[in-house]
DNA sequence: ATTTTATACTGATTTACATCATGATATTTA
DNA sequence: TAAATATCATGATGTAAATCAGTATAAAAT
C-alpha cells in the first residue's frame, strides 16, 4: 500500500462526513490515505488490528477463510463505506480479511483515535450503532441462507444483492466485475456449482449474460428464489 | 405472556445497570415486566417491533426459520442479556425469533424510549456498539462455519459456546437443559446428523453423557475439531 | 391411569453439492 | 511476443449430510 494525498478530503471522507465540524481538523490530522491496487490484501484475519478503514474508492471485499483454500466473502464494502470495525471491543485481531478486487484508495484511522472520535461525536456513535445493527442483520440471515437455503437461492439473493450495492450499467448489466470465484465464495458455494447454476438460471430466461457480466432478466422469478416456500 | 412486578428491579435490570442513575425511575416508569413459560414465543420474525428485550431470569433462544420446517438458532439470551436489538434502525419488523426455552421472566421498553435512552445515556450507547461489533464477530464466524466447517466442528463449537455461556453443573455437565433438536438447530444441522456426531464423540471419549445432559471429557481435542488444518 | 403428544433413537436410502480431472481461454508477467 | 499464471468451462465421480421410515421412550394432558 502507497500513501497518497487526496484532494478535496472532506467531501469524501466517511469521517468528516458524519462527525461535527469542530473535529474534521482532528481527522485530518490522524487519517492515513493508501492506494490499492487490484488483490492487493488490506489486512488479513489475525493480523494485529491497526485501525478502522475506509473506501475512498474502489472495492475492497470482506472475508474469511477455512482450511487452506475456502473463503466466504462476507460483504462488499465500496465508495463511502467503513470496514474492520468489527475489530470494535474485540481481542487485537481482526477477525477478517480484507482484500481489494477493484484498485482504489483507502484510509484509515488508528484504534485509538476512532474510539475518540465516538466519544466525543455521540451523534456519530449513533448511527454507527443502527449501521452495526443492520449488518447484523444482513449478517444473520446470510448464516440462515447457508444453513438452509439451497444455492440456487443463494445465487440469486447474491445476485440481487450486488445489483442493489453497484447498480445497473447503461445497458442493464450488474455494475461490478466480479470474478466467478468471488461470485460463488459470496454465494458460499463452489465455482462449479455457482457456474452450473448460472447456467440453470440463463436457460430460464432469469439471467443473461454479457462476457463475465450478468444481467436480471426476470427480477421477479429471480427474486422468487430467495423466499421460502412457507 | 402475563404482566408481573419484580422485586428489587434496579439490581438485575440491563438497562438500570448500564445507564446514568438519574435516568432509572425513567426507565422504570417505562419497562414492562412480563413472566413467559418454557415454549413460548416472545415474537416472531415478522412481527411488528414492539421494543427492545431484556432477559431477568430463563433462557430465550434467538432463531430464524426457514420453509415450514427448518430453523437456525442464533443464540441463547440469559440472565442480564438484551435481545431484539437487531431491530434498531430497521423496517419496523422483527427479522428474528424468540422463543423461552427456560422460564423465566422478560422485560421490554419500547423502540422509542430506547431510543432516547442511547441517545441520553451516550456511555450506555458506546457499551452497546461494542456489544454489537462483538455479535457481529460470532454471527460472521457462525456464517463461515455453516458454510465451510463439517457438522463434527460445528457441534464441537456448539458445545464449547454452552458451556462457556452456562457454565457446569457441580458434577461437570454443561449446564443448561436443550432439546436435541434445537442442540441441532443451534449446529445448523438436522437432528438426526448431530445425533450420530454425539455418538461418535462419545465414542471417541471427547464427551460423556448423562441423561440429556453432556459433560465435555476431553476439551483439547473437542477444541481441536473447531480448528481448521491451515 | 390412560390416551395423546413430544422427544429420543436408529437404520436404509437419496441427493445436493463438493471434489476431481482436464482442456480452453483469457490475462499478466517476463 | 512468448511463457507463465489465472480464470473459465464442463463432464465424471464421490460423499457428507439430509430425508425417509420406523420404533422406543418420556412427558403432558385428559
Amino acid at each position: 500500500m502507497k500513501k497518497v494525498a487526496i484532494i478535496d478530503e472532506e467531501k469524501t471522507c466517511f469521517l468528516c462526513k458524519n462527525c461535527l465540524k469542530e473535529w474534521i481538523p482532528a481527522i485530518l490530522a490522524h487519517k492515513k490515505n493508501y492506494k490499492v491496487k487490484k488483490g492487493e490484501i488490506i489486512f488479513k484475519e489475525g493480523d494485529p488490528v491497526k485501525g478502522i478503514f475506509f473506501v475512498n474508492n474502489g472495492i475492497v471485499k470482506v472475508h474469511k477463510r477455512w482450511g487452506a483454500d475456502k473463503e466466504l466473502i462476507l460483504r462488499f464494502a465500496s465508495e463511502g463505506m467503513v470496514f474492520g470495525h468489527r475489530a470494535l471491543g474485540g481481542d487485537g485481531v481482526y477477525s477478517i480479511s480484507a482484500t481489494a478486487i477493484q484498485a482504489g484508495i483507502v484510509s484509515y484511522v488508528d484504534m485509538e483515535f476512532f474510539e475518540t472520535t465516538l466519544k466525543v461525536n455521540t451523534d456519530f456513535a449513533y448511527k454507527l450503532l443502527m449501521f452495526l445493527a443492520y449488518d447484523l442483520r444482513v449478517s444473520e440471515r446470510k448464516t440462515r441462507n447457508v444453513a438452509h437455503m439451497p444455492v440456487k437461492g443463494r445465487v440469486a439473493e447474491a445476485l440481487i444483492m450486488l445489483k442493489d450495492q453497484f447498480g445497473l450499467t447503461d445497458d442493464g448489466y450488474i455494475n461490478i466485475e466480479l470474478s466467478r470465484q468471488d461470485l460463488a465464495s459470496f454465494s458460499g458455494a463452489t465455482y462449479e456449482t455457482v457456474f452450473r447454476v448460472i447456467n440453470e438460471l440463463i436457460s430460464e430466461n432469469l439471467l443473461v449474460l454479457s462476457g463475465k457480466r450478468i444481467s436480471i432478466a426476470n427480477f421477479e422469478k429471480l427474486s422468487k428464489l430467495t423466499e421460502d416456500a412457507a
